[in-house]
DNA sequence: AATTCGGGGGT
DNA sequence: ACCCCAGAATT
């Protein structure tokens, strides 16, 4: 048998149940795409769901303001792809008039879809055969063919594209794509994989050589950076606070915080704390408390912040701008946040330490 | 070609 | 600690 098939056999008998997997609805499997970039199943599910339920359509998507989109997405990561998200929706809905585009050509030009994800839905709701390369099949071409040119370089990338083409199943498109990706998610892990009771055991090179553990190859990782986040989390008398919204390239872009000062090391700066004040504050009556005197390490991809949230007790009330806005304390559960600023409202207001 | 975008889970 | 996850966009 053909390794198309085995592949597709092997699914047939061991796929996992998934929402995604009874519809072709290329707006449902265009959520599920987005949201599962670079996400696992088990975290991405949940937010599929509430998507799917929240927005039944691409029409209820495209007429959400992007802020109740990001609240949504809260908590997923990549918050570029709730923008994009938002973006295509609005494109499809008011352009396309609702209908996305059926060809793989043709969803590479929507915003946040690029290869992989515009073959996955024109393999998988249209049947066009083109093949998905993503982690998953990387790691299961590399080591059934013994293939140790790095995933992540050009050259490799365009080399594992090739030998996905020649691959494909031209007779069922969306069941081989399916099949080679939840082979390399249950059977070809990136840990332990079940090589002594693989169906592919008898022509995999890796397993022959036996370097199934180094493959696949990956370019070298990079550094990450330290930096150092100071919050100020105003409390004052009638029970407001202030959140501005982040702008910008970097990170979190869109979401909402309270007033951030960086610094270079642990700690504030007293100038640069005052000028704040300054905008925010009426008066100079005011109480510092560090919430807790331990940083809070909060670690991202290629960045590991350390984190401080003073509470800044006035017995006045504030001024709000633009840019940063005067929130109630109720209220506050409403705005999108970073993971890090949910954890410590959550517990903060818990506490009732306000 | 290299970097930058999150957060969670596994080892 | 380090790696990986149904990658894409920007530099």
């Amino acid at each position: 048998m053909i390794f198309s098939k085995k592949l597709i056999s092997w699914y047939l008998q061991n796929k996992r149940s998934m929402p995604w997997r009874e519809t072709k609805n290329p707006y449902h499997i265009w959520l599920s795409e987005i949201i599962l970039q670079q996400t696992r199943v088990a975290q991405g599910l949940p937010y599929y769901m509430s998507f799917t339920t929240t927005f039944p359509t691409v029409f209820d998507l495209a007429n959400a303001s992007e802020e109740e989109v990001l609240k949504l997405w809260q908590g997923l990561g990549y918050y570029s792809r709730a923008r994009n998200l938002h973006a295509t929706a609005k494109y499809v809905a008011n352009d396309l008039k609702g209908i996305f585009p059926a060809t793989y050509k043709d969803l590479l030009q929507l915003k946040g879809v690029g290869d992989y994800t515009a073959s996955a839905i024109a393999s998988i709701c249209y049947n066009e055969a083109v093949p998905v390369v993503d982690g998953n099949v990387y790691r299961v071409l590399s080591r059934y063919f013994g293939i140790d040119t790095p995933i992540n370089s050009t050259k490799g990338i365009s080399e594992f594209k090739k030998l996905a083409i020649t691959l494909m199943d031209h007779d069922e498109p969306a069941e081989y794509n399916q099949a080679i990706m939840e082979f390399g998610a249950l059977q070809c892990k990136p840990k332990s994989p079940y090589c002594i009771v693989c169906p592919l055991q008898d022509s995999c090179e890796a397993l022959k050589k036996g370097n199934v553990p180094s493959l696949p190859v990956k370019l070298k990782k990079l550094k990450v950076k330290k930096r150092y986040f100071n919050y100020l989390v105003f409390s004052s008398s009638d029970q407001e606070t202030i959140l501005q919204q982040r702008v910008g390239n970097g990170i979190w872009k869109g979401l909402y915080e309270f007033p951030l000062i960086e610094g270079e090391v642990v700690g504030v700066d007293e100038i640069v704390l005052n000028d704040i004040f300054q905008k925010i504050v009426n008066t100079k009556e005011y109480e510092i408390i560090p919430y807790k005197e331990e940083l809070i390490v909060h670690k991202l991809s290629h960045q590991h912040l350390y984190t401080k949230f003073y509470i800044v007790k006035l017995n006045d009330s504030l001024n709000g701008s633009e840019d940063q806005k005067k929130v109630n304390f109720k209220d506050i559960h409403s705005y999108p946040v970073p993971i890090l600023l949910s954890n410590f409202i959550e517990a903060f207001f818990k506490k009732d330490l306000v």
